[in-house]
DNA sequence: GTCTATAGCTAGATAGAC
DNA sequence: GTCTATCTAGCTATAGAC
């Protein structure tokens, strides 16, 4: 058996790094094979239904990600909930590079991503959501406080995302993650 | 002179629904023919600079479009800074239809769009930060509130509309209007 | 498992008839 | 001003050598 030329960690990451700057549609093989190193024939070996399938697996593996670093964090039983909210902040910005990179889930939101992975948006996004539900239960919000929240809390980053390269204006990103974490614990 | 097959309002209409739904990349001039009723070499008769200029010009004529109802709402002078959150919010309303469309500045906002139309963007969103802070000291905000209730609107909008679209659910919009509003009024 | 080479198609854009 | 026809370049995807 023939090592791999480039292990999948690195493939990962360029598929990643180009869906997320250029959206599906904007992703071609050329520069999603130049991002990873393999030519477009070996992504093909290693993803047999070609463009879909790497983006399928970069959305399954930034959910991963952020299962075990975000959530995990907001939901970590061992701390109280304030510490929660301040580690899953924290793991929020590393995702985000800082406001540096935008969010896969919304660069794979124009018409032709949604209608080829409507389901994953739709439920990555509800887990966001649900993460941030339980955090608000957890600090005593009542069922519809918490349910206000959480939903305003996915706003907050998605918008903030948006009009932060907009504005090329990363601090509108950092304001905005001060401004949850404040939300939650005033 | 030949008759215009088309009128400039219908071709402008077709260009926008694309744009809007499809973005820079995924919008192709087949689909862009369709949608105008044009075949592509009328359409190059129109747009010499070609889908780059559609662009450009979906670009400036929403632009003008949000100057004059949604930013001349919020400016006027006749009524009561109150009443004029209540119509700019309106027309806000309209500009999405309700949620149900995106924001051209967002889905032109993917790395070759951003590349291309970085100016509009940028100083679209800034128009609307503007807009909003100008309003806020109408109600007697400080500068340094005003601006924080601008950015945060703006942040709101964009957010509301991604999440609406993830979910599919137009409530997200609509709830993140009254809010806006109430934001302002409290 | 990776590569070179290429198929088959669609993209954006143009020429020229009417 | 609109059209049919066409160009070239790029796209996604595949074949087959190593």
């Amino acid at each position: 058996m023939r090592p791999q030329k480039v292990l999948d960690d690195e493939i990962l990451a360029g598929l990643t790094k180009v869906f997320r700057s250029k959206g599906y549609e904007g992703a071609s093989l050329k520069e999603l094979a130049e991002a990873t190193g393999l030519k477009k024939a070996s992504l093909y070996h290693r993803f047999p239904n070609g463009k879909q399938e790497m983006a399928e697996t970069v959305l399954n593996h930034i959910g991963e990600w952020v299962q075990n670093n975000v959530f995990l964090a907001l939901a970590d039983e061992e701390v109280s909930p304030q510490m929660r909210l301040k580690n899953g902040i924290l793991q929020i910005t590393k995702l985000y590079n800082g406001g540096e990179e935008t969010c896969l889930l919304r660069a794979l939101s124009m018409k032709a991503g949604l209608d080829l992975f409507n389901e994953q948006i739709q439920n990555g996004m509800q887990d966001w959501i649900n993460a941030f539900y339980n955090l608000g239960l957890e600090l005593g919000f009542s069922t519809s406080k918490a349910t206000k929240y959480a939903v305003q809390t996915l706003v907050d980053i998605q918008g903030s995302l948006i009009v932060t390269r907009g504005l090329n204006d990363i601090k509108i990103f950092e304001e905005t993650l001060k401004k949850i974490e404040s939300n939650y614990l005033e």
